[in-house]
DNA sequence: TTGTACGCGTTATCAG
DNA sequence: CTGATAACGCGTACAA
């Protein structure tokens, strides 16, 4: 570039990283030259040099089909593209193994950080790689990471709550296919509910855990089959409500509208569904970019090195 | 690391990327030493060399947040990953200046190719980046460009026909949101089964072009307001059809058996809605993959190089 | 204001 | 089988 515009590299080089100091004949001759050849700064090169920032910022998500996550990942790009950083996506599908190749590889790329969606509870990948990184959505209990969730557990007993004052004490709860950490906050959200009404859990209608396909279908099943069944149901996501839901459009007659449900996460066709649904409303893309500018934020030097940051973001009941 | 090995560079490079003719003795002494140091392979600087891959690819989506496009992302990150690539991802939120920019960064970090789903007819961009490029989801006229896509037309027959042969005869055609060409094609099939059929299309009943957010629930709304409603409408994709769905749900009385509705694209809660939907049904992971394996083709030197490949996917049709 | 020399980490080439 | 050397493209430090 710089020989056929007939000047020294690194005139070149300044004009085309924002012209300084440069002669005017000159900076037109480079911008000339530059774009009859179609050049573009080969950004590895840049930042092959030490202290360089990539300005690359590795996303690592458990599952990118989930219509939640895309969300999240379109909230974290959102404030990646204001300040001129690009996003390298992998997808672990809850695999253990694949997150730890992943962000090695990432590593590998010299990212400037990471924000993780962790598949499981792995001390030994996160806590050294020299870079910030930011949990988002599930915390972990066994490293002190910078952690954007959910504030989970209120909502959870808000939801709850509301059931209790409507008069229902037979209220069942479904949190199938979830990870452990965030079924665990919900339902202690929902036992905090109880516990404030000086009411008592029946454990039989607590169902949680299995993460296959159709678990939280037959758990419905399962509820909607009792000689007693509940008379309402907490949900503690929507693939589970839409599953409840199934199982209740299977019942013989008008069944539908004798069980109230409460769902955590909101979902697009909430309104148009056979039965009233109250919801507890979050903002996946909300916590994307919090997410993102919280490693903005470590990434010029923000909070102390030594402290840890979690935000917890509020949910909305929808009654 | 090779200095912490005793060894030269070279056989520690050797050893890094697939041990191919060294010694016992120093492989594991070069091994070690990597562990120690928690080495990690600069990818930066091993694509810097000409002619290298860089492993990347860049995938420039218009809307990540539309689970449509998530779902089309995890199916080229399944494929990409078996390749051992990576993915650099943007969205451009439709903007076509965002995209000009988008791809001459991802062009700067030296991506093997690119995925796109164009946002506007730009002839110029894309035309000559140097490397394989595979449009995604939308053809273009302009640029003979290999192209992954739904086959628009027969699907939106073929749904248009069944309608048709159920004695309807005042279809309405509600496409609103999308981009030109796709609307187009549905269009096309649409008056395709019509005009097989030797009917002639209403044009007061065919409702599409503007993009505004609620544009699809007011034509629906004006739909069912007229004087003689249609009896049936096609509506050319999921949101038109949730908006549908809306404007019938605010009809005074059980105003919504009366209407016939036939879908172009799935969505999760189809079969809970309040009344049947026929869906023309296909599966966007399967677009992501197949745009994916037709990249991998061309970056082995796949089909000859002028040639263009284009892959119209089938749509099913669920009564 | 402009040019030169060097180093970043990796691999291809070639000599030992 | 091993090691020294060059080169990739860019930016920084220094010299002219």
């Amino acid at each position: 570039v710089a020989a056929l515009a007939g000047v020294g590299v690194m005139t070149a080089s300044r004009v085309l990283s924002g012209a300084e100091r440069v002669g005017q004949d000159k900076t037109r001759r480079v911008l000339e030259a530059a774009s009859t050849l179609g050049y573009r700064r080969n950004e590895n090169a840049r930042s092959l040099r030490p202290g360089q920032r990539t300005g690359l910022i590795g996303v690592v998500i458990t599952n990118a089909s989930n219509p939640y996550y895309a969300e999240m990942q379109s909230g974290i790009e959102e404030v990646l593209s204001k300040h001129e950083m690009r996003m390298l996506v992998g997808n672990t599908g809850e695999d253990v193994a694949r997150e730890r190749r992943l962000i090695a590889d990432f590593i590998g790329w010299h990212v400037d950080g990471l924000i993780v969606v962790p598949a499981g509870d792995d001390p030994v990948q996160l806590s050294s790689v020299g870079i910030p990184v930011v949990l988002a959505s599930r915390p972990m209990s066994t490293i002190r990471l910078d952690t954007v969730l959910i504030d989970d557990i209120s909502g959870a007993r808000e939801g709850t709550k509301l059931l209790l004052s409507e008069g229902h004490r037979r209220i069942a709860f479904v949190g199938h296919g979830m990870s452990v950490s965030t079924s665990q906050r919900r339902l202690k959200g929902f036992s905090n509910a109880f516990s404030s009404a000086s009411i008592s859990v029946d454990p039989e209608l607590v169902h949680f855990g299995r993460p296959e396909r159709d678990a939280a279908l037959q758990a419905a099943r399962g509820l909607l089959a009792r000689n007693n069944p509940p008379t309402a149901i907490f949900s503690a996501n929507n693939r589970n409500t839409i599953a409840i839901l199934h199982a209740m459009s299977e019942q013989p007659g008008g069944g539908l509208t004798s069980i109230r449900v409460v769902s955590f996460d909101n979902f697009e066709t909430a309104d148009l569904m056979p039965i009233h649904l109250s919801l507890i409303d979050h903002d996946p893309q909300e916590m994307g970019r919090n997410a993102a500018a919280l490693l903005m934020d470590r990434l010029r030097g923000g909070p102390r090195s030594k402290t840890r940051v979690i935000i917890e973001l509020a949910t909305r009941l929808l009654p």
